[in-house]
DNA sequence: GATGAATGAGCATTCATTCAT
DNA sequence: AATGAATGAATGCTCATTCAT
């Protein structure tokens, strides 16, 4: 008991164990993975994902949701950088480069899902807007396209990228692509 | 037993139908679709589906390569265009548009299935290769990337741009940008 | 009315089979008897069940609509009896008597689920309606209640009257309480 | 165990507020209300609803008995009353009426379990017992029924009533109908 | 050859009950 | 004594695949 923390402990641990086979699970196969099949690589009960998470689709977005938030931190600092165009490329670097280029993320933005009105994902979204609109007032990024067309073109990319024998030489090129579509001609 | 028609005749007819059935509901709602429902539209038990094809995949495939014939015919006949890159473009285009833009295509190019190594699919890849090359040895289209760098983002643009709500306009910037990003700057 | 086109032998011998297995378990134990259980006791698997059931509820409509069709041909017999006070109670004794009073059809008159506008039970119930109004109007049963009261109290003396260790004597001084609330006074 | 001693004031206060909740949940919705749900509206965890009740179904007894000898002390009073007939009636208004038409008394009385050996209903019985012979030698209550006769129809009456659309009038004249086919003609 | 009936593992989710804290 | 976390058997339903007709 080094914590006064609301949750118990043995609970707290189940939790941390059920989230970490759900990072793994998802991240690897989206979300089509069985929740028993998480459960069971958690080494706990079905019954306890549930206690800990309201249904399989609120599993998955705290499975992100960390990701994400690592994420908007670092769009956040980005924002108020001097050169606009650097600042959005280097957001977009980030994401490929972080590790975020998982099946799971892939899913989760641009889908119809509740998730992306979520709190946290809102505030993803925002900050990459505001990375976008100021590199397209700063003439670097074409301006004919919405945060939705960026996320669209990322996503695709996202799943195109997360196969296991990709190589990283692959990846770079798949995303040099889209990123030089991105920038005014 | 009673007819003078061949027996044949009437197998094969029904692998067309099969065909013609799974061709139209994959390319609308992607692999998930049962494998009854392609039957019930083809007319057809499932167990006829199941002579002509072993698994749900197989027919999944046979659809696919059915397609890609066709591609490949289109890629065939720009390989000797005069203009390189606007055969190129004109191939692309031309899959986009000719609704070729379908999930199952888009589920099928770039897997890791045994499709990519049948002879039908070598054979629209090596047109498209040609195209590619040409292109690219004319100046138009960006000399680092390969086949499959090509195939992977276009893949993922497919994927994206295939869900119910999308509008043309939406599809089209979302191309706009792998399509200019394919460009020489 | 016609099912539709004959179904093959094995077939229908496996519809009756779980026709049969969920009558028994809907009359003894009600609509909650789990699916699986008929299945089990049908001697099928579950699947062949919603072969010919699309879901449960329609399963369990199937097991009594035979048991509605005989009580309404009865109840239209009677429509046009010379005494509708006697055509009334007979009908309602004949109900009782007939080994209708299960769990199964208790459960399904006066519910709020779909089954109740299913034709069958619409028409069982028009022709249960015909025959209270003429004995309301012959003066014989109290004019202030409508088809649901009626309904409800059946339903009631139903639902307790299904109970193993009833006799009948016991079964039928209870009908006979409702029996005698009808009348006028 | 000590089954004289008392409880803890603590665990005795514990106890009753399960009661009071299973009380109140089990009247508007029956058995099928979780356990889990009932502890946390008693403010405590399901493990103590466990420590005073060893089943469930001990813990829907315990909150009807409790409601039964309510009604028992009500009955008491009128037996002496001078009336019978206005008393056994009475009674029955005071049931209905008081908020005893609870799913949870309809689903115990006249059912299997051993609740009804139970000394409280025991008292219950005998002084409705009382009631009804009362009325029944004064001339105003049918003769040929006995007290089970009036649980069953009540019983019945009750779990009819207990639906959430029904109107106070549809109770109403479907007791009315039970009431009056207890008096004599 | 064709049919379509049957199979049964698998899915997300619930909840009475047990037991470690 | 109390807590509440964990359990795991069930539930209604789907669908790729097999096999009797």
């Amino acid at each position: 008991m080094t914590e006064g923390r609301p949750l118990r402990a043995d609970a707290r641990r189940n939790r941390e164990r059920v989230l970490a086979a759900a990072r793994e699970a998802f991240a690897a196969e989206g979300i089509s993975v069985p929740l028993d099949e998480i459960a069971r690589r958690a080494g706990v009960g079905p019954g306890t994902v549930y206690r800990h998470f309201p249904t399989k689709e609120a599993l998955f977005h705290a499975a992100i949701v960390d990701n994400i938030e690592r994420l908007t931190d670092y769009a956040r600092e980005l924002a108020t950088a001097a050169d606009p165009v650097h600042a959005f490329f280097g957001f977009l670097d980030h994401w490929v480069a972080e590790g975020a280029v998982k099946r799971d993320l892939a899913e989760a933005i641009g889908s119809d899902h509740a998730l992306e009105l979520s709190s946290p994902v809102k505030g993803m979204l925002d900050s990459i807007e505001t990375l976008l609109h100021r590199a397209q007032r700063s003439g670097g990024v074409r301006p004919d396209i919405d945060l939705d067309d960026l996320l669209r073109a990322l996503k695709g990319t996202f799943l195109v990228t997360h196969i296991p024998t990709i190589t990283d030489a692959q990846r770079r090129r798949t995303f040099a692509i889209v990123f030089d579509g991105l920038r005014v001609r």
